[in-house]
DNA sequence: TTTTGAAGTTAGGTATGCCAAACTTATATG
DNA sequence: CATATAAGTTTGGCATACCTAACTTCAAAA
């Protein structure tokens, strides 16, 4: 069978790059990868040798770089992964973007099917239940800032709740 | 100044087993570290004499292992982030217990001060936040199962979350 | 058509981090 | 006390993944 997930957080980079510069550019050419990925260009070359060899890559010297269809799953899968841990960690923990960017590049190498399944259901549930939604964030970043829940409020906000969900456009 | 946060995840590997092994056994020993973090025992020689030379732990030739005042404050660092992350992948997501460790194991490498920090609130404001709770929480594993929400529900299970809160004993 | 410079490759080197196997040390038991 | 053996160390080797610097290819401008 096909080779499946022994690839190396490296290599998963590589794709990375490769399959956002064909979005942009058509193809891939080894100074904007190494560009990219803030490496010489000599590094490059040894990468797409490894890439080609794993048939995730259509490469020849001097020539355009493409990936296969199975380098594209995988590239795909890969940034699939990374959208959904950037979307966690902007809306719902509230990260700024550049940290949530960095963040996502380093953890989309560690997180596997199943966690990144929960992640994605739970960012569709805080969206969707009634009791969760984009107010109880907003709470949640209050928590956040000032350390301690304002009980005080919690009332009208269960009220706000109820009526919201009785109530969709009013 | 002392070096920061240069540390490989290999480092903070053995940092984190010497720590563990600490507190189970007093000491650390080379074979215990070994078995731990699965490698050969000539392996942890090498990271052994590392960590002594950044002044991480006390090391000797052919003597027990201990961590210096650093060693142990950067060991208990990443072990606190272990922690979160765990608790966050079982106590929030709902993730079982043995992937959640695994994960975790990978992910405290990756994740830093205001993405934990985050975590840490998260958590808590899910516990302590009337509209959240165990009973949301719930709800999620609900909504994960059959993929949908229970939209006739929603009504009682806002009530249920007032009346809760209005009466949190009864 | 020649030439020149950017893009790509190759070669040699470094660092990490692992392994297997041979070797050394320390110790517990006969 | 002697010695077997478990624990620790050393050595040499491998793989990944970088770097720098020299070299090659290709194509566009002179």
């Amino acid at each position: 069978m096909i080779e499946k997930r022994d690839l190396t957080e490296s290599m998963e980079d590589y794709l990375e790059a490769i399959l956002a510069l064909e979005r942009t550019h058509k193809v891939a050419r080894a100074k904007d990868i190494a560009e990219r990925l803030q490496v010489q260009r000599g590094t490059v070359t040894g990468a797409l040798k490894a890439l080609a060899e794993k048939g995730l890559i259509n490469y020849a010297p001097y020539s355009y770089i493409t990936l296969t269809p199975q380098g594209s799953a995988v590239a795909r899968e890969i940034n699939r992964r990374h959208q959904v841990i950037r979307n966690f960690l902007t809306e719902v923990l509230r990260i700024p973007p550049e940290t949530a960017e960095t963040t996502a590049c380093r953890m989309e190498h560690v997180v596997e099917g199943m966690v990144l399944d929960r992640l994605v259901c739970f960012i569709d549930f805080m969206h969707q239940c009634p009791r969760a939604g984009t107010d109880l964030l907003r709470a949640f970043i209050r928590y956040c800032e000032s350390g301690e829940l304002q009980w005080s409020q919690c009332d009208t906000c269960i009220d706000n709740c109820k009526e919201r969900f009785q109530n969709p456009k009013g």
